[in-house]
RNA sequence: GGGCGAUUAGCUCAGUUGGUUAGAGCACUAGCUCGACAAGCUAGGGGUCACUGGUUCGAGUCCAGUAUCGCCCA
C-alpha cells in the first residue's frame, strides 16, 4: 500500500471508473424494475456551444441527488439530452457561414442550411455529452434525447394538433422585435438595450376643417421621424387636467420624502407643471373636445387623413401633450391600437411600412419605397421642412435614446407587425398556477414561486412562431382566398376532404386533420388553415387543393415544454411513461422559471393530466469577481474542463456543492493560469477581452479565447491559458486529505479481520467517533433531501478533516502500536472510512470509488455488529443510515474535554517557544471523573503533543516553573523549568488576563442588570452565572500564576 | 416604476426559533519534514456584522427608514 502516491491522481481515477460504471450499467434504469422510481430530466443544454461553469453546477447538483437516491435503493432515471435552441444555434451557424464563406442563408437555401446546423449539432452534442461524462454525471445515456429528434418531434406535432383541434391555437397579429439583418423575429430576452445619442423632432400636422378659435395644427414629437409614414392617429389624453393633477400630487409626495440635495430639482419640476397648467392645458382640453367630435388630421407627405383620438398614452405633462400613433412600429402605439380595437373608439388600424429586409414597403408614397429606414428618415425630415411642417432651428433637440439591439446580430431592432400563431393561455396558465398554489409542484426556495405566479397571472397568449429554418416546422397548411366564389370553393373542399377522411360532413376535421378559416366580410379576403396531425393525414389531397405548409418553425420552448413526457415516449403510452412520470425533481436556474418551468407545468397538465415534477429546486448563479454573469462573449467564462484538468472532477464537484447555499449567488474571481510558469494572473475587465496577455510573473505572453477570432498571427501562436478559479483549491485539498487518510488506513490494516465489535470493547474515542458519524450521517441525509448542498458539504468537510483525520486517525497511531488494541481500532477505522466513502460518494464519486476498491483489497468485509461484504462499487453500496443508538451527547462532551486539554498543552508549547521535538511534562487539576476519563487517553498526549503526564486529579498542584491554562473546568499545568522564559510567560499570562477581565466585566454587567435577571429565562441566567463562576476561577488561576513569576 | 435578493475578517462565504467573547476556506504571522498528507501539521493575528432609528432584559438575527450593488418584470 505504501507505493500509493501521496497525491491523489484524479486523472487516472476519472478515466478508470467512469467506464467501469458505464460497463456495469449502473446508470441505466428499466421501467419494470420493482424499486420505487426517482426521475430527473436534465435541463437540456443548448447545442449552441460547450458547457460552462453554470452547467457544471446544475449537473453536479443533479448528479449528487441521483447518486444518493440510487444508493438509497431507488430506481433512478436521469434522462439526458440536448436542446436545439432554435434562433441561438441558427444564428451561430449563420454567422460562421458569413465569416468563413461569405454566404448568407439565402445563398445556401433552407435544406442546406439545416444540414449545416445538424452538423454543428452533432459536433457540439458530442462535446457536451463528453463534458457531462467528464464531470461524472450518472445519466442513462441509452435514453439520450434531442428536442428535435423524431421522438420529440412526434410529441411536438401531437401537442400542436391537440391544441389546434381544441381551439387553443389561433392566428393573430403581433408586434415583434425584428432583426433586419437575420430577417427574423427575436424574443425579448434576445434583445439588449443601449443608450445612444439621438434627436427629438417636433412636427406639425394640419387639422382638417378646424372651427374658428380651434388650433389649425397639432404638434407632435418623435425620435423616429420616418415612422410618421405609418401613423394612423394622433392621441391626446382623455382627461389632461386630472392627469396633470395626478403628476403634481406624485411630485409633491416625492418632495416631502426627498433628501435635501434632490429638493430643488423636484421643486422646479412642480413650478414647470403649474406653468403648463396655464399655457398648455386649455389647448389640450380643446383638442380633447375636437377628438370627441371626430376631427381628422392631414398626415403630411401622404394623402392620408388620420383621426385625432383620446388615449391615456398621451402625456399632458410632456412635450406638446400630443403623441403620434404608429401601431405597426412601436410597442406603446400598438397597445393604443389594441385599445381602439377593443371598442374604446374607432379602430385606427395599423400600417406596416417596412419590408422584412428593413426597407420601406409599398404602403408608403412611391418616393420613399425601397429606402432603408435611415435614408427614409433624412428624406422625411427634409420634405417636412420643405413643406413647412418642421423648422430645424426650433424643432430639433438632442436626446438620449434607449435603443434596442439584437443580441444575435448586434444590429438595431425594428418593432415590426407580423402574423403569428398564438396559444391561448387562459386555462392553461390557470392550471399551472393552481399546481403551484396547491403544492402539487413545490418550488424551492419558496420565494421564487411569486415570480412564477405573477408571470402566469397575466395570461398573455404565447406567440409560438419563429421566422427560422431550424426547428419544428409548424404543421399548418394555408390557403388564401378572396371573393365569395373562392370562399364557397374552400368550404366545399373542406367538406369533401372531411368526408374522404372520415366519411362525415363535419368540415372542422377528423382524427388527423383540423380545419379553420378566417373571412373578412369588409375586404372579402380570407385564409383557410389545415392542421395535420401526422402522415396519416391526407397531405397530398390538401396540397393538391392549393394548401401550402407554413414556413415558420415553433418556438424552441414549445418543444422544451414537453421534455418531461416527450423523453419518456409520449404520445405513446410507454412503460417508461407509466413508471417514471411524473418526475421527482427539476433542478434549474431562476432565469427560466417562466420561460421553461411554467410551460412544462402547463404542458404536462395538458397532455398528461398530471404535473411533470413534484419539486423544482432553483440553484444559485455563478458570477465572476465583479458580480457579473459569466459568458463567453464577455470573456469571463470558465470551461469546466479546464478545472477538471487542473483540480479534478471531484474537486470541482465538491467545490460546487460547498458553494451552493440557499440565498446567495456565487461570486467567483477568476484567474488566467500562465501556461509558461503556472502563475495565476488575476482576470480583469481589461485583460479578459485581450487576445493575448503578458504574464506579470515570467513576462512571457499567453493567448486567450479571443486569440483565434480577434488576435494577430502572433497571438494565435501563443500557448493558451486556462481560465481557473482558486476557489476550487478547497475541494482539491479536501480530496487530497481524504486520499492520504485513506492511504494511512490502508497501510495500517495489515491483519485486519472482520468480526463483531462488542460495546465493551469500545474506547472513549471509538464511541465518540461513532456518535459523530451517526450525527453526521443524519445531518447529511437530511440536508441533501432538502437541497441544502452547502450544509451537507460543510458537515462532511469538517467531520472528515477535523474529527476523523485530526483526532481519530491521530489517536489510532498510538493504538496501532499496542498489539492488543490493533484489532478493534482497525475495525472501527475501516467502518468509519467505509461510511465516510459512502456519504461522500455523491459529491466525489471518483475518489471514493478508487478508495472503495483499495479498501476492498484489505478489508473486503466490513461492518460493526454484522459482517457486511463490500459491494463491487460504492456506486451501488447502500446509503448509510444514522444509528441513533450511537449518538451520545455525554461522550461528545467528554471527548471535548480531552480536546481542550490537548489544545491547552499545545498552546502552552508554542507560546513558550518549546521546539516540537522536545518532550514536556504536564499535569491536570480536575475532578475525579474527569481524571478517570483522561487517564486512558494519556498515550495520545505522548503521540500527539509529546507531552507526558505527571498527574491528574483534584490534589494536583502546579510545579514551580509552570505555564498554566484553565479550560473547561480544569487547570492544565505544563512544567516549563527546562524551557523557562519568564518574559514570554508573563506576556502570555497578561494577555490572557486582560481577556478574562473583559469577559468577567461583560458577564457581571449582564448579571447585575436587574431586568436581565428578572426577565430572561431562568436557564439563560443560570448559564451566565455558571460561566461567570468558571471565568472567575480562570482569572484567579492566572493571577496565581502571575504572582509565582 | 413594481418585485426579489444582497451588504459579516484583506478576498469568497456560513451564521437555525433573538441567548457563549460572531465561524470556515484562502491570504497573513511564527514554528515544524515525527512513516498518511507541505495540496500538510501546530499555534496565532485579523471583524463598530453597510448606515440611522426602533422593539427587547438581550439584536449579525426582528421592525422601519437610508445608502450601495445585483437580478427579474414593465
Amino acid at each position: 500500500m505504501n507505493q500509493l502516491p501521496s497525491q491523489y491522481d484524479h486523472g487516472a481515477a476519472q478515466e478508470k471508473w467512469y467506464s467501469f460504471w458505464e460497463e456495469r450499467g449502473y446508470f441505466h434504469a428499466e421501467a419494470d424494475d420493482p424499486r420505487p422510481p426517482f426521475t430527473v430530466v436534465i435541463p437540456p443544454p443548448n447545442v449552441t456551444g460547450a458547457l460552462h461553469l453554470g452547467h457544471a453546477l446544475n449537473n453536479t447538483l443533479q448528479d449528487i441527488l441521483c447518486r444518493m437516491k440510487r444508493m438509497q435503493g431507488f430506481n433512478v432515471l436521469w434522462m439526458p439530452g440536448t436542446d436545439h435552441a432554435g434562433i441561438a444555434t441558427q444564428a451561430v451557424v449563420e454567422r460562421r457561414l458569413l465569416e468563413e464563406e461569405k454566404l448568407s442563408r439565402h445563398d445556401l437555401g433552407r435544406e442546406n442550411l439545416v444540414a449545416r446546423i445538424w452538423e454543428w449539432k452533432e459536433q457540439y452534442e458530442k462535446r457536451i455529452l463528453g463534458q457531462l461524462r467528464k464531470l461524472g454525471a450518472s445519466c442513462d445515456w441509452e435514453r439520450t434525447r434531442f428536442t428535435l429528434d423524431d421522438q420529440c418531434a412526434r410529441a411536438v406535432r401531437e401537442t400542436f394538433f391537440k391544441l389546434f383541434a381544441d381551439g387553443k391555437i389561433y392566428r393573430g397579429k403581433r408586434l415583434v422585435n425584428w432583426d433586419t439583418f437575420l430577417q427574423t423575429a427575436v424574443s425579448d430576452d434576445e434583445v439588449f438595450h443601449e443608450i445612444k445619442k439621438g434627436h427629438f423632432w417636433h412636427f406639425s400636422y394640419p387639422v382638417i376643417d378646424a372651427l374658428p378659435g380651434e388650433p389649425t395644427h397639432v404638434r407632435i414629437a418623435t425620435t423616429r421621424p420616418e415612422t410618421m409614414l405609418g401613423d394612423t392617429a394622433v392621441a391626446v389624453h382623455p382627461d389632461p387636467a386630472a392627469q396633470l393633477g395626478k403628476v403634481e400630487a406624485e411630485l409633491k409626495g416625492k418632495l416631502a420624502a426627498a433628501a435635501d440635495k434632490d429638493r430643488s430639482e423636484i421643486e422646479s419640476q412642480i413650478v414647470a407643471l403649474a406653468d403648463r397648467r396655464k399655457t398648455t392645458l386649455p389647448r389640450l382640453i380643446q383638442l380633447r373636445t375636437m377628438a370627441a367630435r371626430g376631427v381628422q388630421l392631414q398626415l403630411p407627405l401622404t394623402d392620408r387623413k388620420i383621426p385625432l383620438i383620446v388615449d391615456p398614452w398621451a402625456k399632458p405633462e410632456l412635450g406638446s401633450g400630443c403623441v403620434k400613433i404608429t401601431p405597426a412600429h412601436d410597442p406603446n402605439d400598438y397597445e393604443v391600437w389594441q385599445r381602439t380595437v377593443m371598442g374604446k373608439g374607432p379602430d385606427i388600424g395599423a400600417i406596416n411600412i417596412m419590408c422584412t429586409d428593413g426597407t420601406l414597403s409599398d404602403n408608403v408614397p412611391a418616393k420613399y419605397r425601397g429606402l432603408t429606414m435611415k435614408k427614409a428618415r433624412a428624406a422625411v425630415v427634409e420634405d417636412l421642412e420643405a413643406a413647412g411642417f418642421y423648422d430645424p432651428a426650433v424643432d430639433l433637440e438632442d436626446r438620449e435614446i434607449d435603443l434596442a439591439h439584437s443580441d444575435r446580430s448586434k444590429t438595431p431592432i425594428e418593432p415590426f407587425l407580423a402574423d403569428q400563431w398564438f396559444v391561448k393561455m387562459g386555462d392553461l396558465a390557470q392550471s399551472a398556477m393552481d399546481a403551484v398554489s396547491d403544492e402539487r409542484v413545490k418550488i424551492i426556495p419558496q420565494r421564487y414561486a411569486k415570480g412564477y405566479q405573477d408571470w402566469l397571472s397575466e395570461k398573455r397568449d404565447w406567440p409560438i412562431g419563429r421566422q427560422l429554418w431550424w426547428g419544428h416546422r409548424i404543421p399548418v397548411w394555408t390557403k388564401h382566398f378572396s371573393g365569395e366564389a373562392e370562399k364557397a370553393i374552400v368550404e366545399q373542399e373542406a367538406v369533401e376532404l372531411a368526408s374522404a377522411e372520415t366519411g362525415s360532413n363535419d368540415s372542422s376535421g377528423g382524427a388527423n386533420t383540423s380545419f379553420i378559416y378566417q373571412w373578412d366580410p369588409d375586404t372579402c379576403v380570407g385564409a383557410a388553415y389545415y392542421c395535420l396531425r401526422d402522415d396519416r393525414a391526407p397531405v397530398a389531397a390538401i396540397e393538391a387543393a392549393g394548401y401550402v405548409q407554413e414556413v415558420d418553425v415553433l418556438d424552441t420552448w414549445f418543444s422544451s415544454a414537453l421534455w418531461p413526457h416527450s423523453t419518456l415516449g409520449w404520445p405513446e403510452l410507454t412503460p417508461e411513461l407509466a413508471q417514471f412520470y411524473p418526475t421527482s425533481s427539476l433542478i434549474t436556474s431562476r432565469d427560466i422559471i417562466t420561460l421553461w418551468v411554467a410551460r412544462m407545468v402547463l404542458s404536462g397538465l395538458y397532455n398528461m393530466g398530471e404535473v411533470p415534477f413534484t419539486e423544482v429546486y432553483i440553484h444559485p448563479k455563478i458570477l465572476d469577481g465583479y458580480g457579473e454573469t459569466m459568458s463567453k462573449s464577455k470573456g469571463n467564462g470558465v470551461d469546466p474542463l479546464d478545472l477538471i484538468e487542473k483540480f479534478g472532477a471531484d474537486a470541482l464537484r465538491f467545490g460546487i456543492a460547498y458553494l451552493t447555499t440557499e440565498t446567495q449567488d456565487v461570486r467567483m474571481p477568476v484567474e488566467f493560469e500562465c501556461p509558461h510558469c503556472q502563475t495565476n494572473i488575476k482576470q480583469t475587465k481589461k485583460n479578459r477581452t485581450m487576445p493575448s496577455v503578458p504574464c506579470d510573473q515570467c513576462g512571457k505572453s499567453f493567448g486567450t479565447q479571443w486569440a483565434e477570432s480577434h488576435g494577430t498571427q502572433e497571438d494565435q501562436g501563443m500557448p493558451r491559458a486556462a481560465v481557473v478559479s482558486e476557489r476550487f483549491e478547497l475541494g482539491r485539498n479536501f480530496c487530497n486529505k481524504l486520499w492520504n487518510a485513506s492511504r494511512f488506513a490502508l497501510m495500517n490494516l495489515d491483519g485486519y479481520a472482520s468480526a463483531p465489535v462488542a460495546d465493551d470493547q469500545l474506547l472513549l474515542e471509538d464511541r465518540w467517533l461513532l456518535s459523530r458519524l451517526a450525527t453526521v450521517t443524519g445531518e447529511v441525509t437530511r440536508a441533501l433531501g432538502e437541497y441544502r448542498f452547502a450544509d451537507a458539504a460543510r458537515e462532511l468537510y469538517s467531520f472528515a478533516w477535523d474529527d476523523f483525520c485530526s483526532f481519530y486517525v491521530e489517536i489510532t497511531k498510538a493504538r496501532f502500536a499496542v498489539p492488543q488494541q490493533r484489532a478493534v481500532a482497525q475495525r472501527i477505522l475501516a467502518h468509519a472510512l467505509d461510511t465516510l466513502l459512502r456519504l461522500l460518494h455523491p459529491m466525489i464519486p471518483f475518489l471514493t470509488e478508487e478508495v472503495w476498491h483499495l479498501l476492498g483489497t484489505v478489508a473486503a468485509v466490513r461492518g460493526l455488529a454484522d459482517a457486511i461484504p463490500a459491494t463491487e462499487s460504492v456506486c451501488v453500496a447502500s446509503w448509510p443510515v444514522a444509528d441513533a443508538a450511537h449518538v451520545d451527547v455525554a461522550i461528545e462532551k467528554q471527548f471535548a474535554q480531552f480536546q481542550a486539554v490537548m489544545g491547552a498543552v499545545r498552546n502552552i508549547r508554542t507560546e513558550n517557544g518549546i521546539a516540537p521535538k522536545d518532550s514536556i511534562r504536564f499535569s491536570v487539576c480536575c475532578d475525579g471523573p474527569t481524571a478517570a476519563l483522561l487517564g486512558p487517553m494519556l498515550p495520545y498526549f505522548e503521540s500527539m503533543a509529546r507531552a507526558t503526564s505527571t498527574g491528574l486529579g483534584e490534589e494536583i498542584t502546579a510545579p514551580d516553573r509552570v505555564a498554566s491554562k484553565s479550560t473547561a473546568g480544569m487547570e492544565v499545568h505544563v512544567d516549563i523549568s527546562d524551557f523557562f522564559d519568564a518574559e514570554a510567560e508573563r506576556k502570555r499570562l497578561s494577555s490572557e488576563r486582560a481577556k478574562l477581565v473583559k469577559f468577567v466585566e461583560s458577564l457581571s454587567g449582564k448579571l447585575n442588570n436587574e431586568s436581565f435577571v428578572s426577565r430572561a429565562p431562568a436557564k439563560v441566567v443560570q448559564d451566565q452565572r455558571e460561566k461567570l463562576a468558571r471565568v472567575q476561577e480562570q482569572l484567579a488561576a492566572v493571577d496565581v500564576a502571575l504572582e509565582k513569576l
